[in-house]
DNA sequence: TCAAACATGAACAGATCGGTCAATCTTTTC
DNA sequence: GAAAAGATTGACCGATCTGTTCATGTTTGA
């Protein structure tokens, strides 16, 4: 199997996955509807578990550039940048196939603190921090990591709403609370 | 079948759904672990459906009484139990079988729109939602309803974060995040 | 006490689950 | 162009899924 009939197969994995759910897509629901026989499916990937691992890390690489290049085109500043993230994930809510968190719902089907779907949902949001870290360091902040959690913790919140209420709003209700964040956050001495 | 029989299926229920997940538990399992044979589940449960929708309204109602009750006892001001919220999260994330939000765990899984799961588990977000507007009104809040909303978003991002990195962190990162929102949002005229 | 109401286990449907197999079909390689 | 290697297929495995049937207890109330 070549390596963009491969990626095929994830992507669309990764489509199922996402609009029905881990638990209740069959690998017989995937086989048909990515035109891949099962057989050589578990030729490729050992068990369902391995394909989802698969899938996980597919939409970690996308969704992350992603994510990250928008807010880089919708400000020059660190942060700007922090700010626009709300922008973005505004922008995404009102995406036609918008439904909530990959990983958030990953991690609630596979939940056991071991679980390397857990662990793998857990990296992606450690790496999101990283990078907001990093710009709240940049933009000259005190405590970087700090403010950078919370950052995270407005974004899982508006995520979480948004997919359950079906509604964009949360996500100017986080930007509004950033950017109160952001203004009464101390920052370093010039 | 006795109103308390009937209430300590659904609470034992309830317990298996919680720890394991709604697709990934069987019906047969649900008659072991329970005590109660398969056939009188469904003498009063028309389907798996039904019991998840009484054992979510067990849920709301509980989770929503302990909650507001832990608030109050920690302050008698309605400024302070909106801050309080945010210690009674962190006791919930310390307490052992803590496994993240019922409501949201239930919402990942049956996502549609209209789907009834869904929608119990957005009234529960919505009842929690009126109660925290009260309290920013009571509280001498401009724009209550915005003040909730932020609120609301920290808590549902403290709980996912927590859940996910099995940590208690978040609740704290939310906290202080809550009290510079409560510093700086404007309060009306006295 | 006797019958109506309810609860039970075990077996059974029919579908689907994750995963495998031998037999084919394609592609590569010499 | 033939042989080796890899990919594909549909049928199949045993287990489990939600939900039902039935014949047999067990409560319960008048």
């Amino acid at each position: 199997m070549s390596r963009n009939k491969r990626t095929e197969l994830i992507r669309k994995s990764l489509d199922l996955f996402y609009r029905n759910g881990f638990h209740a897509t069959g690998m017989d629901l995937v086989a048909k509807e990515t035109g891949v026989s099962k057989t050589s499916i578990y030729k490729h990937f050992r068990t369902k578990e391995d394909l989802i691992l698969a899938v996980l890390r597919l939409r970690d690489e996308d969704f992350r550039n992603r994510l990250i290049r928008r807010m880089e085109d919708l400000s020059d500043t660190a942060e700007g940048q922090l700010m626009a993230l709300f922008d973005a994930l505004e922008e995404w809510f009102q995406q036609a196939g918008f439904q909530g968190c990959m990983f958030i719902k990953a991690s609630a089907e596979f939940q056991q603190k071991e679980h390397p779907i857990n662990v793998q949902a857990m990296e992606h949001k450690r790496l999101l921090l990283e990078h907001f870290t990093a710009l709240a360091e940049a933009a000259g902040f005190e405590n970087p990591r700090d403010l950078a959690c919370q950052i995270l913790v407005l974004k899982e919140g508006a995520i979480v709403l948004a997919a359950m209420s079906h509604s964009c709003d949360p996500a100017s209700d986080a930007r509004k609370a950033a950017q109160v964040l952001l203004r009464n956050h101390p920052k370093n001495d010039p």
